[in-house]
RNA sequence: GGGGUGGUAGUUAAGUCGGUUAUAACGCCGGCCUGUCACGCCGGAGGCCGCGGGUUCGAGUCCCGUCCACCCCGCCA
């Protein structure tokens, strides 16, 4: 039997002591993060628990026992003390937010012990992510960590608060679910009732809560893990969590406004300031022409300006083959940039937009007005006076400006001109890291091109209602139909997707066929859901936000496995655990399933 | 599937042009220390240089392959 524990409740955590509690006894438990020995003087034990640190004093003077125990303990040592509160005086550590007291510890009971750890366990562990992974029990044990999943659990409280105030029901919808081609490639899981057949992993609940509208449930929401075999990158991982929602009757407007109450509400928990609402709205050709992506950052300005009609037939040869060629070009003012970078700043802009991954741009234009308005640069000599002060008119050019042009195929214009825009930002320290835009971006394409599958492909999925007045395109030029689907922008990261659904059998038999797909096709794909649709489906539309990228908002963290508990690599193995694992053949036997090549005997 | 960076003590890193016994800091172990707070001082132990092959009199260092981690592109309706 203990000395302590069993025998007294924790008092407090190690966050909570202030002057105010001294000659409280109090009993704390918790982990040794520092000793520090003062030979037969005595010894400080800082211990530490979800709540803080909070510095023991043990002394012969005050219990013989307790310093005798305490000459023993080591980092992470997993204890139990009882003691007085002091108030330290003169001795207070202003770093310590319980750096007005310490306990002078009267019992000490070891309630576990620890091997030394493999790294220290403070906010920066100094060890890299592998050894932090492969003990991530000590890693979450970190001040640093604790707190990044306290802002995850205030997140799906506040969310969870606010549905639920609002009307929404939570319902659980299957994981083991009907492999649906198309989309996200699909984790299979094998069954071992039904031989040869295989249920797959659900990459979301879309079709499940459109199914729970069909049912009437009018306002849908769960919290859901979602899996897809893709390839991981730093924000995304095999398996993820989504705030996922549906509601009957309603317009894009009313959808809008449920995210911003649950939004607003998710920051003033969490950062106590309670964002603006209504968000700005933007049309997605809108945020193409002026920022060259769907998820513009905009905490800066640096809008782009299409200048192609301006400079078409200008006569230099750059702009004139990417204007016959029906490319784009399009222009950047940098307000008083012309100072702000040298010949080398320039040449790394360039090769900045010329790389594959960034924009693959053949170049970059630029031009420097001088103090009396005159061009200097590069541009200065091919462009006529008269289509330079076109160009000056439209972006809004002043002495001491920088203007910075890409000319090239549409898509590549953009993507340079957008990586331009957030690379002269940054360097410029245009960013404002403490403001917090969010945008909505509207009116999405129905369609898109897909160059791997020589078809349109729907841009968001294949139930996404097409704008009213947009519809007759559908069977002439579907490229332009534009939808009624939305993303939720937040600092140039998406952070929510969503779309109303088409609830008339008509409209959706018009859109498979503009997707290629013959109604035995799609019938065999989402036979369910289109026997459901006969049954009167009400109107509906719904969004889902990715729980995961918040959280790495809102605790400022730049790696998605920051933000789960137990994250898998970007090579998607758990390294505690070490899954995936190999199986026995039994196990094989029992699911039907034979291995052809396995690369542990090859 | 493609490209990039890295892998040396428990940890984080250094290691030059291929050449003696592979360094340092932190941690760990032993001792000392009456107010520390990244405590300090003295001493000590600790190495499959990711793995496999090759070149060489000689490889942590050069070459080939491979594994792992991280980042990017494709991919993620």
């Amino acid at each position: 039997m203990g000395a302590i524990f069993g025998k007294h409740s924790r008092s407090c955590d190690c966050g909570s002591l202030r002057a105010g509690d001294s000659g409280r006894e109090v009993t704390l438990m918790g982990w040794v993060s520092r000793r520090r020995d003062l030979g037969k003087a005595g010894q400080f034990v800082v211990l530490r628990d979800r709540g803080g640190e909070t510095q023991l004093f043990l002394s012969p003077e005050v219990s013989a026992e307790a310093f005798e125990l305490g000459s023993g303990l080591h980092a992470e040592d997993c204890v139990a003390v009882r003691g007085r509160v002091q108030d330290r005086g003169e001795n207070r550590n202003p770093h310590m937010a319980t750096g007005e007291i310490e306990v002078h510890v009267t019992e000490l009971e070891v309630l576990s012990r620890s091997e030394t750890p493999p790294f220290p366990v403070r906010d920066d562990p100094g060890a890299g992510e592998p050894l932090r992974l492969k003990h991530r029990y000590l890693d979450l044990r970190r001040g640093a960590m604790q707190r990044i999943f306290r802002v995850r659990s205030q997140i799906t409280s506040a969310v969870r608060q606010t549905l639920s105030a609002r009307g929404f029901q939570e319902v659980e919808t299957p994981m083991l679910i009907k492999y649906t081609p198309g989309g996200a490639r699909n984790f299979l899981v094998p069954s071992r009732l039904h031989e040869g057949r295989f249920f797959a992993l659900a990459e979301s609940p879309q079709i499940f809560k459109q199914l729970l509208m069909v049912a009437g449930f009018d306002r849908y929401f769960q919290i859901v893990r979602c899996f897809r075999d893709e390839n991981p990158r730093q924000d995304r991982q095999a398996e993820f969590t989504q705030i996922d929602l549906e509601m009957s009757f309603v317009t894009e407007e009313e959808v809008f406004a449920e995210v911003e109450a649950m939004v607003a509400s998710v920051w003033e928990t969490v950062t106590n300031e309670r964002p603006e609402t209504p968000f700005l709205r933007m049309t997605w050709s809108d945020a193409m022409a002026r920022y060259g992506t769907d998820k513009p950052d905009l905490r800066f300005g640096l809008e782009h300006v299409t200048i192609t009609k301006l400079v078409a037939g200008s006569g230099f040869r750059v702009f004139d083959a990417v204007t016959e060629a029906g490319g784009m070009v399009k222009a950047l003012r940098v307000e008083g940039g012309a100072a702000r970078f040298s010949r080398k700043g320039m040449d790394e802009l360039t090769r900045h937009v010329q790389k594959e991954e960034v924009a693959g741009a053949k170049g970059l234009a630029f031009a420097k007005v001088d103090p009396e308005g005159a061009w200097k640069g590069p541009l200065a000599k091919p462009l006529s006076p008269e289509v330079q002060a076109r160009i000056s008119e439209a972006v809004g050019l002043q002495p001491g400006d920088l203007l910075l042009v890409v000319a090239d195929r549409a898509p590549v214009a953009h993507r340079a001109a957008d990586a331009l825009r957030r690379e002269v930002a940054a360097r410029l320290g245009l960013v404002d890291e403490d403001r917090w835009c969010f945008c909505w971006i509207t009116d999405f394409p129905l369609l898109q091109w897909s160059e791997e599958a020589q078809r349109l492909t729907p841009s968001h999925h294949p139930f996404t209602m097409p704008r009213p007045e947009d519809l007759d395109l559908l069977e002439t030029a579907p490229e332009r139909v534009r939808a009624l689907a939305y993303d939720l922008v937040l600092n140039g990261n998406e952070i929510a997707g969503g779309s109303i659904r088409i609830h008339d059998a008509a409209v959706q038999a018009r859109v498979l066929e503009a997707l290629g797909m013959s109604e035995e096709e799609a019938r065999a794909k989402f036979g369910f859901l289109m026997d459901a649709f006969r049954y009167g489906p009400p109107p509906h539309g719904g969004i889902a936000a990715g729980l995961d990228r918040l959280t790495m908002l809102l605790a400022g963290t730049e790696s998605i496995r920051d933000v789960i508990a137990f994250p898998k690599t970007i090579n998607a193995q758990d390294l505690m655990t070490g899954a995936p694992d190999p199986v026995s053949p039994d196990q094989l036997r029992e699911l039907h399933i034979q291995v052809s090549d396995d690369p542990t005997t090859r």
